[in-house]
DNA sequence: GCGGAATGCATGACGCATCATCTATGTTGT
DNA sequence: ACAACATAGATGATGCGTCATGCATTCCGC
């Protein structure tokens, strides 16, 4: 790592941009869905999981997959969801380790209620200021950014090692 | 809001990639930093902007509009830094209220050690792996977004209402 | 079928982010 | 000069995220 290689002109206004969007944007994602329906998006993101599924009943591990969470900090939610009444927790009948995340009625109505509001908001802030083409950008960025994340030589506890390359259907 | 205007194909897979690219992104880039350094991403941004500076002083609400940032958490997060030794404070001379933040030499070696192994992270992850196109776009992108965040009619706490038009330079 | 490794999940400690609130100083209008 | 208000900053409570660790159960090689 000689002269460190840093950032020409271009890629510093870039990465600020980002930096700084990011930051401004979860913050606002965030404090609009506390504040029209008392979720965090946090909550929001495991709700549409569970939504997704017919029975609303998963393997915490799978929420975990599918959300590309640390396996604590998605327990640690899962606590807070089910102290809330979102979810309830059941035993597993297949394994004997294992766990089953429920959506509860409560969860139901309030992903139900959440949502619109939630996908009008992103659409506003995001999608609404951007042509085809830098959706298209975004998604290929994103997707390489993450790619090369997996891909550096360093472990990063989620997806360790090398072996799992699976994280199949995203959703 | 009638019937929501839901993402179609297209903007549900960018939105999907983005949102699980920067979960990662900042997570990767924190642990990095905090294995390589002790710093966290946060101490990082607060000792560049203090080091930009001649005397690598500056006032707290300058940090707050530089890095966009809520005021709470700068305080706080200030009081964690003078703990830790990277930063002190002292009194404003110029205005009674006020408190000046001055990076202390603890501070400036540590920065000066973390810069550059951060620096070649983002690279490594984000940079190398796009396109001059795509790093355009990235900044477009983001400035956009970041634009209108702060024109929806949403006060979000930060830069409220609509007469701070300013924060100036960001560079 | 037994011992070791791997997997699924929970928990406690601790740093971080936000909200609401508080104090003190500065500014402005009358 | 003073009341009303704005600005700079701190603080306590509380929810969130990570790390380290603990503990079952299941899997696998022998």
């Amino acid at each position: 790592m000689s002269t460190p290689r840093w950032l020409d002109e271009d890629e510093q206004r870039a990465w600020r941009a980002y930096m700084r969007m990011q930051g401004r944007l979860t913050a606002h994602l965030n404090r609009r869905l506390q504040a029209d329906s008392g979720l965090s998006l946090a909550d929001y993101e495991v709700l549409v999981l569970l939504t997704d599924v017919p029975d609303g009943r998963l393997r915490p591990f799978e929420i975990q997959r599918g959300l590309d969470w640390e396996q604590s900090r998605l327990s640690h939610h899962l606590s807070r969801m089910q102290r809330r009444g979102l979810i309830a927790r059941e035993e597993c009948a297949e394994d004997g380790r294992g766990a089953l995340v429920v959506l509860t009625d409560e969860g139901r109505r309030a992903i139900g209620a959440a949502a619109p509001g939630h996908v009008e908001t992103v659409r506003r802030v995001v999608f609404d200021g951007l042509s085809e083409e830098e959706v298209t950008a975004l998604e290929r960025l994103s997707s390489r950014v993450l790619d090369r994340i997996e891909t550096t030589g360093t472990p990063d506890p989620p997806a360790a090692g090398r072996e799992s390359r699976d994280h199949g259907r995203d959703g």
